[in-house]
DNA sequence: CTGAAAGCGCTTACAG
DNA sequence: CTGAAAGCGCTTACAG
């Protein structure tokens, strides 16, 4: 009824405890024979290592660092919630984890933060990236030392980091185009886009991934060009003022950060307004869909990303196989099937 | 640096190791003063119970069973994947899980499979329910032998079951009434609904969700009422044939399952086709998405309900608290949102 | 009301 | 190459 412990097997096998561990964990020194007797006993008893019980033993403490831009931008303020939460989570399972914050954006400050990472004792770090050659050298360092790294939301150079967790901005662009099409139901119509920065990968990316998608399967709809808006909430709110006196415009998306300016503008206007996509689910663009300033939000779930930074990071400490995982995919948003509420969203990590 | 443990806790406080437990496992049996000392220990020192070496000790297990519908349909086989995939992640931890079949959506076969658990030893049952009163007695039997039950998916009489895993399928057919009503674009149309049976709940739920939002916001298009399918695939396809001679027919709305069907009728059919919706990401509707025989799946998410089921099973048997429980929201498929495959999909879970 | 001690299933020195 | 033993942080009888 109750599974077989290693005391099973080793009895089963004919060797010590002792033995039978250093077979199960590869620990080496052990005689041929011994190891085929024991790997015989595992199999036949089906004996399964129990985990909580190893890391008791060991004593083992995962002291986790996330790296996360500073600044006020409310999609990091809700990764940084995410992360506490997730560690008051983990708490009973020794890993602590620490949110370091660095210069947005700056390939120095980011690089200096890495640079000091080292004066620490880090077991693993994950780290909101940038494409930088820059970063590789301290983040060779820093792996030398056997600290584990991930890139979290914006990738690292890519063999300087043991994983990437983030969502497929291409997939993200094309879901929003797809959106955009179905909503002209058929007809033609014109798209304004706005983007931070081309240099921003992201950005790119779902810009690409947006026009893949309206020029292949709803080539009636022009996309225009980006309006280059740093993120800024200000510029949006006037570049989009402007461009609501467009004639002929059928929707509006924005690939970055600094919703509430277009928001405020969208709120400001009279009559029929474009079709509106933006992206990621925080308080002001829910309380945009609610209030039906914009029709869909394209989110990336930071929930499901920080519980699955801190799995990959404990599995990479333990020198474990990776988990299986499969693409983060964007999740869409409209007014309909919103999670409960921000607080309760924050929780949702725990399943899924 | 390393976290307080039981002991610090009772040299502080000046207890024995036995008397600090006794506090912070509310085992009664201490005086006030002491219970004072223990609680004063516990905030200054920040103590945290380690609740794995405490499920270690106790060497609990728990033995799970899941009663899902016999039969092929393709979103149960799914669950079942899960389930077993699961139980596969919790062995380290003791849990194990057993799937009963039961007759498919029939009150009696219901009710004795419920009778029939109770000669078994199971601590925690989840089970895809029926809304009817005969089920009350064998449930109330089965918890007073101490068993945890929820029901998971299609709901058991509410005061029958601790508590409910499953969407709120009013939301789900809200979100798919929104779909359809933004793939108007603004102009009239005519949405032919399917259903199996309104004595299903779920159905019955779904159909109301989605006039709701088209009658409200809207009204240029109407909704046809339900054809009745009985989920028969056969059925589905020999109405969706027909239906697609209509005239002015814009969109398809299945809420039920069968779609098999409805895909090979859309698949033979010639010109331009309707919008169409259905319900569950699996191996035939994953496909229609691909090849565009369909536009939207709206899904339930069986990985996070399973996840959540095992979640829940365990505070309940363990008398915890129950883990804050949002309402579990229905997701958005287009093609171009899916998951990297049927395997990895099995996966998401984890995360999740 | 309080305490000492064995045991949960492992890992880690330590001694052969 | 092999084994005996202490200890990880708890819970559970058992004895006062």
């Amino acid at each position: 009824m109750t599974s077989p412990t290693l005391s099973d097997v080793a009895r089963a096998a004919g060797v010590s405890y002792a033995t039978a561990d250093r077979v199960i964990n590869n620990r080496g020194n052990v005689a041929d024979k011994s190891i085929a007797k024991v790997r015989e006993a595992v199999t036949s008893l089906g004996y399964v290592r129990n985990v909580a019980a190893a890391n008791l033993s060991r004593g083992r403490i995962y002291r986790l660092a996330f790296l996360i831009p500073r600044g006020s931008n409310a999609f990091f303020n809700r990764i940084r919630q995410h992360i506490d939460h997730a560690a008051a989570h983990h708490v009973s399972e020794r890993v602590t984890a620490e949110v370091i914050e660095v210069a947005a954006f700056a390939v120095e400050g980011l690089q200096d933060s890495i640079s000091a990472l080292l004066e620490r004792d880090f077991d693993g770090v994950a780290i909101v990236g940038l494409q930088s050659a820059a970063l590789e050298a301290p983040l060779a360092e820093l792996r030398a030392k056997g600290v584990a790294v991930v890139g979290l939301v914006s990738d690292l150079p890519r063999a300087a980091r043991a994983a990437y967790i983030g969502i497929d901005n291409i997939a993200a662009g094309r879901t929003a185009g797809r959106m955009v099409g179905l909503a002209h139901g058929g007809q033609g119509g014109q798209v304004q886009t706005f983007a931070g920065s081309l240099d921003a990968r992201d950005h790119a990316e779902r810009l690409t991934g947006f026009r893949e998608v309206l020029n292949a399967d709803f080539p009636q709809v022009t996309v225009l060009d980006p309006i280059m808006t740093k993120d800024d909430a200000q510029v949006l709110q006037a570049q989009t003022q402007e461009v609501l006196t467009q004639q002929g415009l059928t929707a509006l998306y924005n690939v970055g950060a600094g919703n509430s300016g277009l928001i405020a503008a969208l709120r400001g206007g009279q009559g029929t307004r474009p079709f509106c996509v933006v992206h990621e689910l925080v308080a002001h663009s829910r309380q945009a869909l609610m209030e039906r300033q914009i029709d869909l939000v394209i989110d990336q779930r930071p929930d499901v990303e920080i519980n699955r930074a801190f799995t990959v990071l404990r599995a990479l400490i333990d020198a474990k196989d990776l988990p299986p995982m499969p693409e983060l995919v964007p999740t869409i948003y409209v007014r309909d099937n919103l999670p409960a509420d921000a607080l309760t969203d924050q929780m949702k990590a725990q399943d899924t």
